[in-house]
Parts: C-alpha cells; sequence; structure tokens
DNA sequence: TTTCATGCAAATGATTTGCATAGTC
DNA sequence: GACTATGCAAATCATTTGCATGAAA
C-alpha cells in the first residue's frame, strides 16, 4: 500500500492499530463513517481506542491517503486510491451509488463565469430516495 | 407574517420569543446559523433560552415557515419564503453568494435518468473560493 | 383554567485533547 | 534510547430532553 510508504517518509511509524485501519479502509468500496470503522476495528482487535482510531484518520487525511466528507455532521471516509467521486445516498435504506467525479462539472463552471466563484465539489454527497424506497409507499405518517 | 397565522391555526402560540424568532429570520436576507440566531435574539432580548430557540426553530422549520440545512454539522436557517435556493459560501471570507434553485437540475435529471435515483437538491451548500479570495496569495502555510 | 411554552439544568453523542505509559525505529 | 503512538479519562460543543413553573388562549 502507498499510504504505508507515505508514513515512513514522514518518519510516521506504522503501527498495527494503522494497518488495521488502512486495511479496513482499503477493502471496503464505499464509504464508511467514522463509527463505522472505530466499530470493525475494535471486532477485529477489542480494545483499540476511539481516539487513536479518530487520530489515524485525520492523520491519513493529512497525507492524502484517505478522502473525508461529512454526511449530516458525521465524518465519512474513503481511500484515495478510488479517486474523487460523488455519492448519492439513500435516505430512506441508505443504499450509495457511486457517481462520476464529473457530474458536478457543469456547476462549477457556471458558478466561475456567473459569479467569479471557485467551488469544490469534491465529494459531495447527495440526498434523495433510491428507485427501490421510492416504490415503496410513503406513508404520511 | 404568514406564519403567525400558521401558528394560530395549529393552536400554537404566539409567544414574544417566537414574535422575536421569526422576525429575526425575516430580517436577515440569506441564512443564519442556530447560533447566530441565538446571539441576535439574546441581544435582542437577554434570558431568552437556548433551548426555547432550537425548539422554536424546529416548530417553525415542521410548519414550513424555515428551511433548514447544514454547514459542516451546524444547522442553518432561512425563510421559507425566499422559496428554495442554493447557497455558494467561501471557506475563506464566509460571503455568501446565493444561488438559482434550479442550478442543480440537470444533475438531479442525470441521476434520474441513470440510477432511478431522486436527488433532494433543494438547498445545497456549495463550498468554494470567492472571486476576491482567490486573488489573494495562497500561503503554502 | 387548561394547554402549550419557557427556563433551567442535566443528558447526549460525536469528536478532541492532556497526559502518562508503551511501542517503533 | 529518542521520539512517536496509544489508551484512558476528561473536556468540548452543538443540540436535545425532562421537568417544574409560567404564560397564552
Amino acid at each position: 500500500m502507498s499510504c504505508t510508504i507515505t508514513l515512513k517518509e514522514k518518519g510516521l511509524k506504522l503501527t498495527p492499530q494503522r494497518r488495521l485501519i488502512l486495511e479496513i479502509i482499503h477493502d471496503s468500496e464505499g464509504h464508511l463513517t467514522a463509527e463505522e470503522i472505530i466499530e470493525y476495528v475494535q471486532t477485529r482487535v477489542p480494545g483499540v481506542n476511539k481516539s487513536t482510531i479518530y487520530r489515524t484518520l485525520e492523520l491519513l487525511e493529512g497525507l492524502d491517503c484517505v478522502f473525508r466528507s461529512e454526511i449530516s455532521g458525521r465524518h465519512v471516509y474513503h481511500h484515495a486510491e478510488e479517486g474523487h467521486h460523488h455519492h448519492a445516498v439513500c435516505r430512506s435504506c441508505g443504499k450509495t451509488i457511486d457517481c462520476d467525479e464529473d457530474l458536478f462539472s457543469s456547476i462549477e463552471r457556471t458558478l466561475e463565469s456567473k459569479f467569479g466563484f471557485h467551488a469544490d465539489l469534491h465529494h459531495m454527497v447527495i440526498p434523495g430516495l433510491c428507485r427501490n424506497c421510492q416504490q415503496k409507499v410513503q406513508p404520511a405518517k
């Protein structure tokens, strides 16, 4: 993994905890919330502390090994090798659809030319309803 | 204000606190964070409690008197009469540019036809850099 | 005079931080 | 052995909640 090399180059240590966290993010397609990562880490190796995981994630983000974004205030991570892209997330079932990086590029161009605003639309989370959940009856509650 | 009528119709009470909060949201163009609203309310009437303000905002959202969205985990409100629209927010100076409601409509169409995904892109917050801040030298830190 | 709303204080929940100890290089 | 990383516990910070009191209708 390129990340382990990056760690070494920076004089940072490759601890078992960091290996494990890297491995988990690496093996998952799509994004993981910080909580999911904590859960998976602790399932495999009980006793690893939350703080360690948060600190590692912050570190890896700084090294551009993982990208971080936010879904309703929570941190969400995916590994950098996936490249930038967007997620359409179903608010009913949670299913995620990965979308192309340039989905928003026309909007970036519009904002640039209209307002001179340089938008960062690199890893958007798009809320909505997936095909299946649209078909379910939506109770008026 | 239509909101006060809505309150009465629902058998809800029009208290001074609610009046004030409505007035503040109404008088501001653009969005306000919950914290800003709390600050403005307490400047005008010291002693109004945070919980009251949060509860009122929640209530007003339920009545569709205000719209709520999120900027980096924080609640952000604007009054409903402005209609749906989007904000391009400069991450350097905080300046906000209001954008047209249908800025994202082509993306909505793309997601719909490609994946059958029904996106809710009603009140997006678009991070980026405004014209002025792009011109400032970006120190490498 | 009966709901509904407020204030207060305490709870929440994700994330962060200080500090002593332990592990990597 | 030096310096970094970890675990633990306590601190944050925005938001929420329970409950007794107070105010609209």
